[in-house]
DNA sequence: CCACTGACGAGTG
DNA sequence: GCACTCGCCAGTG
């Protein structure tokens, strides 16, 4: 067994996630049916070994801002360039108005704006 | 087996 | 809004 069901779990609703959209951690971890274990999101996308399988870019905190890595890995950056280049737009302390950019799971029409 | 740590979240003061 | 605490699961020494 390569990864536990949970990861999967966890890979299959964040490659779920549409463009230009992003997801909280407590959000996907509810989607995958796992309900209050954000923190195994984090850690489970950390030891992702296939990226470009899984658009792990659009994973923030719940205050719509990107955790820093331990490590001090240039992913952060990496990150939130990427989710500009996607349209993502982040405000003046650096976070995104997840009221505008979270992603709404079942909505079958675009309410961008 | 125990202690500690880590891409978090919710609650409290 | 910030600082602190506790709960969650998995990996490591």
């Amino acid at each position: 067994m390569p990864i536990s069901d949970k990861y999967r779990a966890i890979y299959a609703v964040v490659s779920q996630i549409p463009r230009g959209c992003v997801a909280t951690y407590g959000q996907v971890a509810r989607l995958a049916g796992l309900p209050g274990h954000a923190r195994l999101v984090g850690y489970a996308l950390s030891s992702v070994a296939d990226k470009s399988a899984v658009p792990w870019h659009r994973v923030v905190n719940a205050a719509g801002g990107i955790s820093a890595r331990s490590d001090g890995s240039p992913a952060d950056m990496i990150q939130r360039l990427r989710l500009e280049d996607e349209g993502v737009r982040f405000n003046e302390h650096g976070r995104i108005p997840l009221d505008r950019f979270q992603w709404q799971p079942g909505l079958g029409f675009h309410l961008n704006l």
